[in-house]
RNA sequence: GGCCCGUUCGUCUAGGGGUUAGGACGCGUCCCUUUCACGGACGAAACACGGGUUCGAUUCCCGUACGGGCUACCA
């Protein structure tokens, strides 16, 4: 029988996930949906000196808002395997540290801190590199050379010490790799990377391990910055005696910065305008040790189903020319075969569309629905019937529902001053009492529907002459764009639209 | 520096031994329009380079260049 699929999302809560994380999370829902299996939110939260509040609750949130809920882990209801937070899983990493130092696959080492970096420095000032490994342990102060004895008296002693995978010193490891293929690295490239810290907790190397086995994870989707210290995962694996069970690997491309090089950043978001977290927050930042604010996608008015759409095509692509999926298509169409090798870059410019698309895909009076409370909260009164129509006469213009009222705020108010580039060019000494009899025109009009205007004003220029279209609406709105004319006065009545004439003649000369 | 991964229009990508190399964003032109927008049509725009393999390579292999990641008692 095939095993159940069981795919892990599993960040650290030392700050705000961003939405290269979002997408991993995201990969991983629709890959364990797809097959009908279970989606795990993992908290790993072993470096404690990283350690952010409320970073674990804003990766819950996000995850919420987002419509990819796990359906087990972390504030999300436990499942058979819980905890689900490494912090509270701390008793079990111990003993497994303990089996591969039985085993002979693991040694303690007692080097400071200060003794590596000593070396580090010296290394590097020989224009070499540092690696603890199967040749310069020898070297060093750990368990390998230090008589029994000794090893025992130091711990017994309560000497600092950690603990190290035993790497052998020229062995290709190779793993297959569910987007690169087979990928192949010599122990001789690795190091002796520490498993379990001084401080008693284990490395992400080794609870990650742990975790996935004793979880029954099948596929570690994860970003490519992990790529090189898959071998070594492998290796843990092999040691522990579970490379039978070992789970398919699949490293995702990252996400790239819009402009120029580099991993997408908070600052490039900064610099560029644009939200790199999915929500808006303030948490702690673990390098100034202040707190940071940050804007996400929810606030700046995405959908989050526009959202999704968004981050799924970016690294992925189905087979088709497709570009609008909803997150069922996505799940039907996924695969990891489809997920590409390469960096993407963001790019803002496409994400606004994709939420436009979604904006248009709502009714006038959903549209108005949400508009409603924006125009209240701006102490604005109106009706639905007339929200309704000016959300389907703005609609066309806006990637936000959020733009709506900038875009239209002269339906609510009249407007104050006349886009002077439109006066400069067509108002002239004729326009004056030209408009001011189309307005005595419009006055008596009985009939105010859009063609009823239309005909109106065409009698008007047949009796009186040529009038402009665009100098009409910068009278009515101050602005050179806007929804059809026509329409909008057909909103606006008759009365404000004349009112709003008048004021304007009277304010140009 | 070392190791690993990658490279199709500006960007996201489809494709894959023989194609007019397809789509989308953005950009431009035109049509519609006395305004505004949507829409429609069209257009400019790419296989990093050099060697192989092959009748034929953008596609396979090798190098180079470039980009990215990793190189912590961080994940």
């Amino acid at each position: 029988m095939e095993k159940r699929v069981r795919v892990r999302f599993a960040p650290s809560p030392t700050g705000p996930l961003h939405i290269g994380g979002v997408r991993t999370a995201l990969y991983n829902y629709l890959f364990a949906k797809k097959h009908g299996g279970d989606f795990i939110l993992r908290i790993e939260d072993t470096d404690q000196e990283r350690f952010v509040p409320g970073a674990e609750e804003y990766i819950i949130e996000a995850l919420k808002w987002c419509g990819i809920e796990p359906n087990e882990g972390v504030g999300f209801g436990n499942g058979p395997y819980a905890p689900y937070k490494q912090s509270e899983r701390k008793a079990m990493y111990g003993q497994y540290a303990d089996q591969l130092i039985k085993a002979g696959f693991a040694y303690y080492a007692f080097d400071t801190n200060e003794e590596l970096d000593e070396i580090r420095e010296r290394m590097k000032a020989a224009k070499g590199t540092f690696s603890y490994n199967a040749i310069t342990r020898q070297n060093l102060k750990n368990s390998l050379v230090l008589p029994e004895e000794e090893t025992k008296k130091r711990i017994a002693n309560g000497d600092s010490y950690v603990i190290r995978i035993k790497l052998p010193r020229n062995e290709e490891v190779r793993f297959q790799d569910a987007i690169r293929g087979w990928v192949q690295v010599n122990t001789a490239q690795m190091d002796d990377k520490v498993l379990y810290k001084s401080d008693g907790m284990p490395t992400y190397h080794l609870a990650n391990i742990v975790d996935d086995y004793t979880m029954k994870i099948t596929h570690v989707i994860r970003g490519e910055e992990w790529l090189p210290s898959a071998p070594l995962h492998v290796m843990l694996y092999r040691y522990l005696g579970w490379e039978s069970s070992m789970p398919q690997f699949a490293h995702l491309p990252l996400l790239l910065r819009p402009d120029g090089n580099g991993k997408l950043s908070k600052r490039d978001g900064d610099r560029l305008g644009f939200p790199v977290f999915p929500l808006n927050g303030e948490l702690l930042d673990t390098k100034t040790q202040k707190p940071e604010k940050f804007s996400g996608y929810r606030e700046a008015g995405y959908y989050p189903d526009a959202f999704v759409n968004m981050l799924a095509l970016l690294g992925w692509h189905g087979a088709g020319n497709q570009e609008l999926y909803t997150l069922d298509e996505l799940v039907k169409e996924f695969s990891l075969e489809r997920v590409s090798k390469s960096g993407a870059k963001f790019d803002p410019e496409k994400t606004k569309w994709f939420n436009q698309q979604y904006l248009r895909k709502y009714s006038d009076a959903e549209l108005a629905d949400a508009m409603m409370p924006i125009l209240e909260g701006k102490n604005i009164k109106k009706d639905k019937v007339f929200v309704m129509e000016f959300c389907r006469l703005i609609k066309e213009k806006a990637h936000f529902i959020n733009e709506f009222y900038d875009l239209g705020s002269y339906f609510f108010s009249a407007p104050t001053t006349f886009d002077p580039k439109v006066i400069e060019k067509k108002w002239n000494e004729n326009s004056k009492p030209l408009y001011t009899k189309l307005n005595e025109k419009l006055t008596a009009s009985s009939d105010w529907t859009n063609t009823a205007i239309q005909k109106t004003f065409e009698d008007a220029q047949a009796e009186f002459g040529k009038m402009d279209m665009q100098l009409l609406r910068v009278l009515l709105t101050g602005v050179a764009g806007g929804p059809q004319l026509f329409d909008m006065m057909a909103l606006l009545s008759k009365e404000e639209c004349t009112k709003r004439i008048s004021a304007a003649l009277v304010s140009l000369k």
